[in-house]
DNA sequence: TGCTGTTTCAAACAGCAGTTTCAAACAACT
DNA sequence: AGTTGTTTGAAACTGCTGTTTGAAACAGCA
């Protein structure tokens, strides 16, 4: 079970996999499915990620870290607080309700919230946790000092539950 | 396999199959979760209702029969067609984000629009199409005259479409 | 070349879920 | 009571799905 990503087979994978969950959920999707259309061996799902639930936490953990993740700005000097805050929040409405239809995330999201069954418990803490974090932290920079840590995290929860919002206005 | 609705088995069956479907949508579903709510054997649902997906079907049409049918009002007289279709419109309304939290109906429909790998067509054809229909007969009597038959119908998808949106922004 | 660790492959395995089966219980009627 | 048709019950069956396994192919290296 080595760390994923490296691989050439773990990448296709992974993609596979976006798709498939995206589509069905995590209890529907088939692993058979993912491995076929990612050309790879069946085993090759439990032999890099241990199983069906370990290709599941890659994914995600994938998804939010290439989706969301706040991209180097090149050249550009440090922007203002107000600037980060209204990248991150334009960041998530655009994978939420990009033009281009809802993203694979958001659409198992979407599963994850009407059958909350699956692990949605690791799915909050290895997405949506990061980009709460992420959030938080352009708030502080903006916030007056005297705010409490539990004022700041609520208005961070507030944003990030009316993007969430919009994506099931969708 | 007997017409359903009848026997006791029947009933207990159908309300522990809407409740199951809400949850899980037809695929995740398992249909001895659903006996054993109902208090009734394995076998009964094939019995009565052929196998998992006439259960499924049985059940949506019970939905749809009544909660979106329109109630007998009594001693009140035929009421004008404006109210008829604000009525219709009330009723799908409440349906789908009533103050109770959303239906049973809704939460299925909900799994359907998702993940649309199951029966839908049968879905729509067995709920909206009746709701449908009622909304059309509705429009005719305030539409002029002069509106084409598919006229008419767009007006109406229009809006089953726009109530079917509430469901979602919720 | 021979050795070693890694990756791929096809087949087998184990468990689950929908369905079938067949016998027993029951009801209604003669 | 006896017969007939209907309903219930427990167990077996079948196919699907995630997982395991053991061997083969491969890559890197001495």
């Amino acid at each position: 079970m080595n760390e994923p990503q490296k691989n050439e087979s773990c990448r296709r994978l992974i993609a596979a996999a976006a798709e498939e969950f995206a589509q069905h959920g995590f209890a529907s999707a088939r692993v058979r499915t993912i491995a076929d259309a990612a050309r790879v061996n069946l085993a090759a799902v439990n032999y890099y990620f241990g199983g069906k639930e370990g290709l599941y936490r890659a994914t995600l953990r994938h998804l939010s870290g290439h989706t969301l993740a706040p991209r180097p700005v090149r050249n550009r000097p440090s922007p203002s607080p107000q600037a980060r805050l209204h990248r991150r929040i334009y960041a998530l409405l655009d994978q939420f309700i990009g033009s281009r239809g809802p993203s694979v995330l958001g659409r198992i999201l979407a599963h994850e919230a009407i059958d909350p069954t699956s692990h949605i418990d690791d799915v909050v803490e290895d997405t949506l946790r990061p980009e709460l974090d992420r959030i938080l932290a352009a708030i502080r920079d903006i916030a007056p000092p005297e705010l409490s840590e539990v004022q700041l995290m609520q208005a961070a929860i507030g944003v990030l539950g009316q993007c969430l919002l919009y994506q099931f206005a969708k």
